[in-house]
DNA sequence: ATCGGGATTGCCT
DNA sequence: GGCAATCCCGATG
């Protein structure tokens, strides 16, 4: 209880700190709050930037018009969880460096019914507003205190995407230092498979602030989304459709078969062999493959045929 | 003002 | 696979 309000007075560095500022933990602030000034939101995310310059032959120019346009974003949660699988998310840094991963793992939260959901019966609150914002808007909120989690609304009141898991595809060196931020000094270096293989390291990998809460997929500067020129959408039968995750309070909802990844794409945070059984039977193996991050050494080129 | 819980992660055994 | 770390948020009085 005392100890609490020391704690908060100590607000731990988070995924909004570059990377070479993070070594001391009590020397950089970072308040996850919406409750400040412009001004310091404003800093906080210019602070967020990477100052990691990073080149990529896998992406040129002509991959801008590939971009995913608002229209993209009206479809049912449900829906929308599963058209994200296989998508690229592009986060686009301050001094250009452009981080990209292949979206392999989602969550969808219906509101209203959905007990499961921040958004449940309805209910509206300063953290929530973004779900209840026009598709294609993101919303982002800490979780257990030191980490954050990045959603997009959907169709629907209070409908919203979790992205879980990302494949790295552009920018791994960058990714790799602002994951490394908050381990022990010494410890060994992250597999490319794990920079990006869960809801809160995603956002840490790409940089993704507390402030970009309720800003627009569609057409914000910093980050957006793009269909992967190098592979064919996701078939329903390289899906798998599992109960989600860390809900296991909310009863019958925490049933719902609504958390979907791509099948042995090695990404994924966590895989469920009785949802793979399930969802799988009969259908043949993935054409989605991963590209060989299977690799467990060095660097890897993501090029494929 | 206070309390309990949480859409997680990393480290240790 | 267990568990500590760590604190915002929303509910309650």
């Amino acid at each position: 209880m005392m100890v609490r309000r020391k704690r908060k007075m100590l607000a731990l560095t988070t995924l909004a700190a570059a990377p070479e500022q993070a070594v001391n933990k009590h020397e950089n602030r970072t308040d996850l709050t919406l409750k400040v000034s412009p001004a310091k939101l404003k800093k906080k995310c210019e602070n967020a930037q990477s100052a990691e310059t990073e080149q990529s032959h896998y992406f040129t120019k002509n991959d801008l018009q590939h971009k995913l346009a608002e229209g993209f974003f009206n479809q049912s949660c449900i829906s929308l969880a599963k058209a994200f699988l296989g998508k690229v998310l592009v986060r686009r840094c301050a001094d250009g460096t452009e981080l990209r991963g292949r979206i392999v793992e989602t969550e969808a939260y219906l509101g209203g019914e959905d007990k499961a959901s921040h958004s449940a019966g309805g209910k509206r609150t300063e953290r929530n507003t973004a779900m209840f914002m026009k598709p294609g808007t993101i919303y982002v909120y800490p979780i257990y205190g030191i980490y954050l989690c990045m959603n997009v609304s959907s169709e629907g009141e209070g409908a919203a995407v979790l992205l879980r898991s990302l494949e790295p595809l552009q920018g791994q060196p960058v990714m790799r230092q602002l994951r490394a931020a908050r381990h022990k000094e010494g410890a060994r270096q992250l597999k490319d498979k794990e920079l990006c293989n869960g809801p809160s390291k995603l956002c840490q990998a790409l940089n993704i602030p507390r402030c970009f809460d309720r800003r627009d997929l569609a057409s914000d500067p910093e980050v957006w989304l793009e269909k992967d020129p190098h592979t064919n959408p996701a078939e329903p039968h390289n899906i798998v459709s599992a109960p989600r995750i860390g809900i296991e309070s909310h009863g019958e909802w925490a049933k719902k078969p609504w958390r979907f990844y791509l099948h042995g794409h090695p990404c994924v945070s966590v895989v469920n062999k009785e949802a793979e059984r399930q969802s799988l039977s009969g259908n043949v193996m993935n054409n989605l493959g991963p590209s060989d991050v299977h690799s467990d050494t060095g660097q890897h080129n993501v090029k494929r045929t």
